[in-house]
Formats: structure tokens, C-alpha cells, sequence
DNA sequence: TAAATTCGTTAACAAAAGATAATAAATTGA
DNA sequence: TCAATTTATTATCTTTTGTTAACGAATTTA
């Protein structure tokens, strides 16, 4: 089984022969290293599935400061969720921190299976809903853990290890919503503790 | 249209015979002020239409410190959505602020409308797209904006005034992730800067 | 390889937020 | 109605965080 398949049907069942029609639109796109897979203003709506690579997402502020808000890694999909189901220019910006290989097919090829067949209507409500949870989960977190306990959550979070592993520290202060001199105290804090 | 209907066609058009196959399992409930909706814990699901009242959302700490995370009002949906998808026990409470009459139903109920027909299924996939739009929507604004232009933000959301008139302002500093002290600080400042 | 850039840490200071306590105002309930 | 509780503000002190700058280490790239 397809790796995407895979993960498609670990949501929602889907035979062969709908795998199918959504892989017939697939294509394979390489990204360099620092290079963009969605820009923020892009209204072409694409969504990526990571072969082989690291991506990061980001905001950026008016002054041109970039708020990392997310990383992706092999086997995610990655997106601008948010533009595509409503519709509207992409806010974000994806970069690939390595090298990143992506299968990647338009959201109207997604959004014309939602029409068509009941288990991919029913894909998009599980992957929705996955999504949710998640980020609900987060902003709990903001609101209720000290910078430094999310730290502690990232490092005990198995899932997460990879991101120690490959992503600046800097982006991952972004990503626990404080400065990257922050992030470094605590650090700092941490080892002298043991 | 009955007002629930109306706000599930909105998301997905939902015809008077399907509707009634979830009208029919609908019950009236009203909660007295400072009486609970959903429990932490609880593991008995319900989802809930506010027809009159307000609530709030709240998770707890081991010390019993209550975390407000959401207000509920009039023609809004309320569960403990994150236990419903995960089928876990829920970690929120859902108390209302004043006496609210609500229309509730089980969620298992609404889980077997989704096997049975792709609008309800469709439904589904619209409110998480709904509800995680608004969560990242929250979370980017957690990370990205400093309280005060939370606060702000509130104040400019024509939408939100009635979380101003309604709610007590100690859990508008939870929703917005400060204490109330600090909120009450903001809003000195503000006052003074005009 | 050498120069340039990026990255992580540390220091010093300023600004903001948390904690605690006191007080006044508003609300609630017997 | 009046006492009790809840709520909001303010003051003081402590802690944390942000800001700016400096430095060395690591990485990139020309």
C-alpha cells in the first residue's frame, strides 16, 4: 500500500479503486532546502504529502518577523488548511528546512471527492476533526502551562523528538510562544537542575 | 425552520425528514445558574443547542484552579467536542452563567447519522473544519499577539461585545490568557491613552 | 579554504506579568 | 434589608520575559 493510501485509510477505509482516482492526480515535487512550498497571498490551493524531508509554517508579522507555528516530517500531511476550506489566500507560509520530497494534488481534486463518494466525505470529517483535537490541545497549553513546562511536554513528547533533532532552536521558541533568549535560559535553568 | 435546524443547514443542507431523524432524539434541559452541563470526567456524551442562557467552558488544575476557556451563547452548539471524537472522558466543565434551556442530544445519535447519509456526514466534516478554523485562528493569536492586543481584539469583535456585557471579567483574563489583575491593569491603561 | 552568515548563549537593563494583600464596589441570599 | 460573598481595582514586591548587544561556535557558500 502507497504510504499516502495508508495514511488515508488509518482515518476513513478506502479500496483500491478510490485510492485511485485521488492518486491519478498526484505528482511529485522537490523542494530545495530554504526554498517555499506555499507562499502567504497564494490563492492555488495545494496539498503536500511528505515523502522524505522537514517543513516549517509560518506567520509573518507587518514588520516581516516570521512566527513559526508548525513543522511537518515524513509521512504528514502538510497544507494551508485553513485557505482551503474557506477559501481564501493563504496566510501562511511553508518552507522546507531540508530538502523535501512531496506528492502533492490541488484541493479541488479532495474537494470533488468529498462530492463523490461518502468515505471520502467521511475522510475529510476524521481529518478535520484529528485536526481540532490537536489544536485544541495547544491552546490549552498556551493558556495554561508556563513557557517552561511546554518545553518539558516537547521533550517527553516521544513524537516530537525528531524536532529537537533537526529543527534551530529559535523556531521552536517561536513554536512554544516565546523569544529565543527565553528558551535558551530556561535551558540553561533545566541543566543546572539535575 | 426550527433555529437548530437552520444552523445545521447552514453548514450542510439538511432536508425536513433528515432533520427529523435527529429532532426526535431532542430533549429540553434547562440548567439553573452555576449548575454544570458537562463534568470533567463524564464520560456520557452530550451535545447540546443553547436556546437561551450563557455558559462557559472551563478546564481544571490539580490545585482545583479553574481555567475559563470558552463562552457559549444563544444558537451556539456545545459539547465536550474533543471527548466526543476521541470517545475519552472529558477533561472540561461546562457550567452555565445564568439559567439556560438547551436542547440536548446524545452523541452517538449523531454519530449514527453519519453512517446513515453523506449531508450528515458532510455536516460533520463542515463543523470540525468550523471549529478547527477557529482554534488556529485563537492559537496564532496566543502566540502572536501580546495580551493586550488579545484584549483588544476582543473589544473590536462586534461579535464578542456580549462576552463584555455578560461575562464576569476574572474569566475573560483566563480566555485570554492572563490573570485578572493583569487584565485590570490593560484596561487602566487603555482608559488612560485617550 | 576563507569570508560571511547563522545560531546559541550570556549579560545588563527595561518592561511586563505574577503573587499577595488590602480595599471598595457590586451582587447575592438568608 | 443587611450580612456575606463575589468581583474589580490598586499597591507593593518578586519573578519572568523581552530587548539590545556582544561573543564565540557552527554552518554555509563563494
Amino acid at each position: 500500500m502507497h504510504p499516502l493510501h495508508q495514511l488515508i485509510h488509518s482515518f476513513s477505509p478506502i479500496n483500491e479503486k478510490s485510492w485511485q482516482q485521488l492518486f491519478e492526480h498526484c505528482e511529485e515535487l522537490t523542494i530545495a532546502k530554504g526554498k517555499n512550498f506555499i507562499r502567504e497571498g497564494e490563492k492555488e490551493k495545494y496539498i503536500g504529502f511528505i515523502m522524505e524531508g522537514t517543513m516549517r509554517q509560518y506567520y509573518s508579522r507587518d514588520n516581516g518577523e516570521e512566527i513559526t507555528t508548525y513543522f511537518y516530517f515524513e509521512n504528514n500531511l502538510v497544507s494551508s488548511y485553513i485557505s482551503c476550506i474557506n477559501n481564501t489566500p493563504s496566510q501562511i507560509t511553508i518552507e522546507a528546512l531540508e530538502k523535501t520530497k512531496l506528492l502533492i494534488f490541488n484541493y479541488s481534486v479532495i474537494n470533488e471527492l468529498y462530492n463523490k463518494e461518502k468515505v471520502w466525505e467521511r475522510f475529510g470529517r476524521k481529518i478535520a476533526e484529528y485536526l481540532a483535537a490537536g489544536l485544541e490541545e495547544r491552546m490549552v497549553s498556551l493558556l495554561m502551562d508556563k513557557p517552561e513546562d511546554r518545553y518539558k511536554k516537547l521533550l517527553n513528547s516521544t513524537n516530537k523528538q525528531k524536532i529537537l533533532a533537526r529543527i534551530p532552536q529559535h523556531y521552536i521558541a517561536n513554536y512554544l510562544g516565546i523569544t529565543p533568549i527565553s528558551l535558551s535560559r530556561i535551558r540553561n535553568r533545566l541543566s543546572k537542575n539535575k
